[in-house]
RNA sequence: GCCCAGGUAGCUCAGUUGGUAGAGCAGCGGACUGAAAAUCCGCGUGUCGGUGGUUCGAUUCCGCCCCUGGGCA
């Protein structure tokens, strides 16, 4: 779950990484091969999606030739069927940096996950270990009872986590229950707690791509229909072919749903591609909202090229 | 050519017993600490098809015209 406090304390931090990020469908992932060529880095993924093996064309992971290009790592590496989350992610981090073969490279981060970014530079606070039973508790009572129901159980069981979160944001909900659970104290306190970096923000080099949305829409659209070309449509039926729960943070990948819809034939596979079209570029408006207001001065803008 | 049903927001439609109109979706803006491709919040002026008439007042009633479906010829 969480990464271990103890081994937190002890980890290295990276000095000069560079940090790529920008909305889906910009030019990360090129601009961050031309950097890795250039300075012989290493890429490390940033992005909550690509981490899941099996779903390689439809969240647009780095093609074969591009991984025998550079070294990358934490593309593909876990299993649709994992719950993985923030913390886990820099758990692998840390466990990537370790490695004696990044030894005097400089490490690039590429991705379009805000959240992983605040946390590479030390953004997420340390926080308890929380058990699978406990976890499934709460989700299976929000399912059950609904957010506003599980908000005045908040409200009783930590007021003060209560006052931040609104009272139909579930997940939120759901996450500050298990943890006063657990801990007995509030994520609120928890949170007063600054969590470690593993990347020296003094050193790290940082860059937003940018991109006007009427382009970056046409170039979601390509794409997508460039990915229906390839054979998504195999990938989700693989996927399906593993009979995971709906609520597994891989089957919420964008496409998943839409294209789903279309194997089992509820609707036609035009509308699908529409559909997850319309995700994407909804997706992309909630990256380019968190860049531009969570991304301080020290990002450097750069407008997308093509 | 005749008959019927429609023409209202980008789309699908609701509505106004006459006082110039509102939902969903799209779109736009925002929040964001272990599900983050997630989760959540906020934003609705549009010649009510056109034109004449009745009326203090018409998107609403009446006439004519245009357009789109369907039916009959």
């Amino acid at each position: 779950m969480g990464p271990d406090p103890e081994l937190s304390k002890k980890a290295k931090v990276i000095k000069r990484a560079i940090l790529i990020a920008g909305p889906t469908a910009c030019g990360k992932s090129a601009l961050a091969m031309e950097i890795a060529k250039a300075e012989d880095a290493v890429i490390i993924n940033a992005d909550s999606m690509q981490v899941y093996s099996v779903l390689r064309l439809l969240t647009a992971r780095p093609s074969g030739d591009d991984l025998a290009r550079a070294t990358h790592y934490l593309y593909g590496t876990r299993h649709p069927s994992e719950h993985y989350s923030t913390g886990a992610w820099l758990s692998d981090v840390e466990a990537v940096l370790a490695k004696r073969e990044l030894d005097g490279r400089r490490v690039v981060f590429v991705g379009g996950t805000g959240l992983y970014f605040r946390a590479l530079l030390g953004g997420l606070s340390p926080m308890p270990e929380v058990p699978d039973t406990v976890r499934q508790h709460w989700r299976s009572r929000l399912e059950d009872e609904g957010a506003e129901q599980l908000h005045s159980v908040l409200q009783e069981k930590d007021p003060v986590a209560a006052a931040t979160i609104k009272s139909a944001d579930g997940q939120r909900i759901v996450r500050a229950l298990e943890v006063i659970e657990v801990s007995g104290r509030s994520i609120v306190d928890w949170r007063a707690d600054p969590g470690t970096p593993l990347v020296d923000p003094a050193s790290a080099e940082r860059f937003v791509i940018t991109a006007e949305r009427s382009l970056l829409g046409e170039a979601i659209n390509v794409r997508f229909d460039k990915m229906l070309q390839s054979g998504v449509l195999d990938e989700v039926r693989a996927l399906l072919a593993l009979d995971l729960d709906a609520n597994l943070p891989a089957m919420k990948a964008i496409g998943v749903k839409e294209l789903s819809a279309a194997i089992s034939g509820d609707i036609p596979l035009k509308n699908a591609a529409i559909l997850a079209k319309t995700a994407t570029r909804q997706y992309a408006k909630r990256q380019a909202t968190w860049f531009k207001n969570q991304c301080g001065p020290e990002w450097t803008r750069i407008p997308a090229r093509r």
